[in-house]
Order: C-alpha cells, then structure tokens, then sequence
DNA sequence: GTTAGGG
DNA sequence: CCCTAAC
C-alpha cells in the first residue's frame, strides 16, 4: 500500500517529482545497519513481536491478498474508497484533509493490519515485552505494512516500524521487517534480515507514517496527505532523488541522529555549498561550534536553513524537500527562490494543522443529545530548532511565532470519525454516524487550517499561503495571492496614499525625496507585496505582521533574508537619472541623492540594480523579466553606463550633484503634485 | 562604512 | 538580494 508517497517537506516545500527509481535489489542498503543501538534493539524486539501477533491475526488476510495481487506500488490512487476518481475539488480538500485521504490512500487491508496492530499492541503478552513498551512508553511508535515489487515483479509485504523518542536526544530509530509470502503464508524477516532492511523505503514512499500505535482513543492521524497530480509534479524538474541517498550517513535507517533534528534530507552541492557558506560567514559567529558534520547530519531543509537561520517544522515530515535547483540562471534565481518560501509557508500551515482530541460520550439516557468532552486537542508537534547561542528569549519568539502562525492564520476543526473525516457540514450527526449509541471513541477532531484551498488548476504548486513560519518576510503576503514579480507594482502611482502619511513624514518626505519614491513605496508596499490589503504607509506596513513578534523592519537576530522588492519602473528612473548624473561608483550618493526615503533599498541595492540593469539592457527583450523597464531607459542605462565606464572622473564636483539632485527631486516632486 | 564583484 | 574582499 505504497499509497501515496508524502510530498510536502515542511519548510523546503518542493514536492518532489515522482522519479522512478531503481529496483530495490540494485539500490544500496545504506549503512545504518552499522548503527545498531540499544533503542534500536527495542525497536526491533517491539517490532518483532507486533509482526509476529499481526501475523497471527492477519495472515489470511495478507496471504490471500499477496495472492490477489491486489497490492501494488504506486503513488496515491486518488480514489476514494469506493474507487471513484476524486475531482479536482476534492483532491485538492483533501491537502488538508488527512482523514479520509487516508482512507482513500491505502489499501483496505493495511487499514484491517494496522488495526490489528492497534489493537493488538497492548496485549503484547510476553513479558520480555514489557520493558520495552515502558521504554518507549512516550514515543511515537509507528508501524506499518506496505508492499513493494521486488525485482521480479512480486509484491512483498513489508513491516516496517519507527519509534521516535522523544526525549532530547531526538533519537531516532527505524526498522523493518519482511513479510514473505511463501506457500500461502507468511513469514516475517527475522531480525537480521530486519537489520539490514529498513524502513528506509517505507518512509520513502511515505506510507502511512504516522499511524500511531494509540492506547487512547484519540484519533491521530498524519497530518499530510496530499495526493499530488502527476502532471503537477512533473513540473519539478529540478528533482533530487527522492528519499534518502545512501551514501552517506544520511540514510535513513537506525542511525542515531545527532543532537539536532534530521529530517533526512537528500543533499546536494548546492546545499553542501551553503552550509559551508555559512559556517565561513555569518552563521558561524551564531553557532560557533556547528561543525560540518553535525550540519550534515542534520541536513535538512539546508535551503530553509539557509534562508531562515531556524526553522520551524513539524515532526510529520515524512521526506525532505529536494533541494531547489535554483541556479536556472541568473536571473531566475530570486523567482525560484520565491516560489520556495511560498511553499514553505504553505507546507508548514498543512502540517501545523493536524491535532486530535478525545471524546467521551456521556450517554446514559436516551435523550437525543450527543454529549462531547474534548479533553484536549493535540497540539502537531513543532520542531524548532535555533543556534545554541540563541537566547530565551529569541528561542520564545521562535515558539511563539510558530504557535502564532498556526493560529494567525485561522483554524477550524474537523471531524473525523472511526478514521475517516465528516465532511459534509450540513449532515446531522446521526447521519454522520455520530450518537450516542455509536462508538465515539472513534471521533476525534482536528484542528486544520481555515482556509480550504485553492483550485489545482491554477496551474500553481502553491497551495494558499496563509500560516508563515517566520514572521517578517512571509506572513504579509496574501494566503490567495501567491508572490510573483509581476508588475501589480507601481508604475504610475495613481491612488493619493501620500496623504495617509502622517504629517510630519510628509513634510520631511515632499521636500528632499525624490519624487516617486514616496508614491512607489505606499504602493509597492501596499499592493505588490501584498501586505495589506488596505494601503498603509510603507513604516506601518512593517508592522502589519500577523505575527506580533519580530515586527521590526530589521530582521531579526536569526537574520532572514530581505523580502524581494523589485524595483518599480519609476525607481528605475530614479536610479537612472542618478547614475546619469553622479556615475556608477558613488552609490552612497545615489542613494542620499535619490532614495534617501527608500529605507529598504540600500546603496548595494541600487548598485546591485544597476547591475541588473545594465544586463538587462544588454539581453534581447525577449529574455527579459519581470516588469518590462521601457526600452527608452535601458537606453539610458547602457549610454550612461559606457559613459562612466570610460570617464572615470568621478569626482566631479559631488556635493554639488547631490544637492543639484535632491532639489530637483524636491521640485518634480512640488510640480508633481 | 563603501565599493566592486561573484554568487 | 547575499556575501566578501578590498579599500
């Protein structure tokens, strides 16, 4: 029931093409068996034991479906239970809807095994059992069957296990067991043969990884089950491998992690390169003692670590993002990167939405009411992680950012029943098989996001971006808008937003700004960012995260990357006419002289923009992107750009061409209005 | 702190 | 837009 593999990677959002891959026989095993642990004993001794009572009880059921043939590797079937194709609609509801996609995804019989396991769990009888499942009281135990073809096409019953503990040390331990079908029966691996298979491939194809072994009747259910269309992953070329490679230590099986959590990440050079990057560079002076390796072992979402210096993410990831490829070119980079943080913030609202709660019924009588006590809803776990030097109080703001974003973005619950989510609102309970009469240990509820989702058909990966994970870059943009380049931006400047600045900022502004820069700013701040609907002078907008911390407009001391601004044809202008003035190389001048009320673009950004300028102007238009900067200012950034680079007099008379600047802009600016 | 250039 | 080196 390699029903679907698990796409989403929390942060690092790129849902990973289905790749095919090679036969099991030829791939490596990886070295974890290396690693054998004491936990990782545990685990198999546990897994062992549950196989071999799930085989007892379910050995008809597997054989003769191993007969059948029913079972077979695929990616989700995108069916529901009663084999109907799922439309569009609910397809996409399904994103968020992890109950019944469930359903739909696996297999009937490893619904019928895992209940078995379930129930059958606490009745381990033997008492060589029992330390362990003291043991592992409070980890997540997770156990599944799956099949997979061999090399000769035969479908072979896995058992794979997982027990996370959860105490510090994040260990993790993953294991698996065969089941043969031999003769009509089966047979499970015996615990060498355990040792060395792993459940490397369960996770891989990200089968169901989070049914938990529950004692309780609460329902916990994987967060994620997101039945892409193969058509929509096709689109991400730019695949690495899925799963885990094996060449490393950064496999998957029982290897002990480091102290850092590591959701397996597949690696890449250029993940490998950024690390290094910033272990020469600022990200060292944060965490001084990171060394490589530990940053290998923990390689995940290098991008997110990358971009984030922390990151927050649930504990279902099942499989890392594969790294963007984002270096398409120059010039696609920003682009690719943008669809990344999008997607990181979408996949962190689709995982931080799952919980669970208890119901007990309080029947006694017959009246007709149905009676819920929610004990609790299950918190998803978050994952933070943040350098040792962090302090408290940034570690605080890191929780609280994450709990914020969850909540920021509204949530709603969701009901699901004997495993299987009621989705339809309008039916009564005792339609909906909810009464008092029925088994509400079964129920349970979710907390999901609010917003439901956006139409596959937009041809866009990004599912609704709502819940951001890190406050200042991600949660301004609107969970429906996903973030381009476009030119929503500014080119005219029509509505009077100036007026909504205050008084005093408009006197300071009118006089030594630049004339389009005060209008860019409402304008690009307000609409093409996304950051509000209602146009707000560019210092509130700032402030208008959802999350309440880290509202400053400086980043934070985890220092994020800066929210992408293109530059609006009337800042191109600006810049422009500087350059033309002042030359290339004074762009501290260019600066005071012409955004000296752009906070955000810095003299590196205007020279930086210059660049690209010039580049631009000297490509095909057909190659250009973005907002189209009119032909007539590339002109003059070319002709100003071979003038300067040949009169390298640039001393002329500077303060005198600043203030002929500032003043000029000051009259365009009067004139302008 | 700026500038220049690679990424 | 980030990062560094060089100044």
């Amino acid at each position: 029931m390699v029903s679907k593999k698990r796409l989403d990677y929390g942060f690092n959002g790129y849902r990973a093409p289905i790749i095919p891959r090679a036969p099991r026989s030829i791939r490596k095993r990886g070295p974890h068996k290396n690693s054998v642990e004491d936990s990782k004993l545990c685990a198999f001794e546990l897994l062992a034991a549950v196989a071999g009572k799930l085989l007892e009880e379910s050995e008809s059921s597997v054989s003769s479906n191993v007969a059948e043939g029913k079972v077979q590797l695929g990616v989700c079937q995108d069916k529901n239970e009663k084999g109907q194709p799922i439309d569009d609609k609910t397809l996409n509801s399904e994103s968020f809807d992890h109950g019944s996609c469930a359903e739909s995804a696996f297999v009937p019989e490893t619904s019928i095994q895992e209940h078995n396991l379930l129930s059958n769990f606490k009745g381990l009888p033997q008492a060589e059992n029992v330390p362990v499942l003291e043991q592992i009281s409070d980890s997540d135990i997770k156990l599944e069957i799956f099949d997979v073809k061999n090399a000769d096409g035969n479908t072979i019953h896995k058992l794979g296990g997982s027990i996370c503990d959860g105490d510090s040390s994040n260990r993790k331990v993953e294991c698996g067991s065969e089941i043969h079908s031999e003769d009509d029966k089966i047979q499970i691996g015996d615990l060498s043969k355990a040792n060395t298979f792993t459940v490397k491939e369960a996770i891989e194809e990200c089968v169901n990884t989070n049914v938990l072994i529950n004692s309780e009747s609460s329902v916990h259910l994987p967060l994620y089950r997101d039945p892409i269309p193969s058509a929509l992953l096709q689109k991400h070329w730019n695949n690495v491998k899925l799963g885990i490679r094996d060449d490393d230590d950064n496999s998957f099986g029982c290897n002990k992690s480091s102290t850092k959590i590591r959701p397996v990440r597949p690696k890449s050079r250029i993940g490998h390169r950024r690390i290094r990057k910033m272990l020469t560079s600022k990200y060292r002076k944060v965490a001084p003692k990171l060394k490589d390796c530990e940053l290998y072992n923990t390689s995940e979402g290098v991008k997110s670590f990358y971009r984030n210096r922390k990151r927050i993410y649930t504990r279902e990831r099942c499989q890392p993002a594969p790294i963007k490829k984002r270096k398409l070119s120059g010039h696609r980079f920003a682009a690719a990167y943008q669809e990344t943080s999008s997607d990181a913030i979408s996949n962190l609202s689709e995982k931080a939405t799952g919980a669970a709660a208890t119901v007990k019924s309080h029947q006694k009588t017959k009246d007709p009411h149905v009676k819920f006590s929610i004990k609790s809803f299950k918190v998803p776990e978050l994952y933070i992680e943040v350098p040792e030097t962090a302090s408290v109080g940034s570690l605080k703001r890191t929780v609280m950012e994450a709990v914020t974003a969850i909540l920021g973005g509204g949530i709603r619950v969701g009901v699901v029943l004997q495993g299987k989510k009621v989705r339809d609102d309008n039916r009564s309970l005792q339609q909906a098989g909810i009464s008092p009469s029925s088994n509400l240990e079964t129920l349970g509820f979710t907390l999901e996001p609010s917003f439901t989702n956006v139409t596959p058909s937009m041809s866009t990966k990004k599912p609704p971006l709502i819940l951001p994970c890190d406050a200042d870059e991600q949660i301004p943009r609107s969970p429906t808008t996903p973030m381009i380049d476009s030119g929503i931006s500014n080119a005219s400047g029509d509505p009077p937003l100036v007026t909504k600045f205050d008084d005093d900022d408009v006197d300071n502004n009118e006089i030594i700004s630049s004339p389009q820069t005060p209008t860019n700013e409402l304008i690009d701040g307000a609409v093409s960012d996304s950051k509000a609907l209602v146009p707000v002078p560019p210092m509130n907008v700032d402030g208008l995260a959802v999350v309440p911390v880290n509202s400053k407009p400086k980043r934070s001391e985890l220092s994020q990357r800066r929210i992408r601004r293109p530059f609006s044809v009337a800042e191109v202008e600006a810049l422009v006419a500087a350059v033309e003035k002042l030359g290339t190389g004074r762009w501290r001048d260019v600066k005071v002289g012409a955004f000296e009320n752009a906070d955000h673009r810095t003299y590196v950004d205007l020279k930086d923009k210059w660049k690209t300028l010039v580049h631009t102007a000297s490509i095909a238009p057909q190659q250009r992107r973005g907002e189209p900067v009119p032909q007539e200012l590339l002109n003059r950034v070319l002709s100003a750009h071979t003038y300067w680079s040949q009169n390298q007099s640039k001393q002329q008379g500077k303060h005198n061409m600043i203030e002929a600047l500032k003043i000029e802009n000051a009259r365009e600016e009067i004139v302008g209005a």
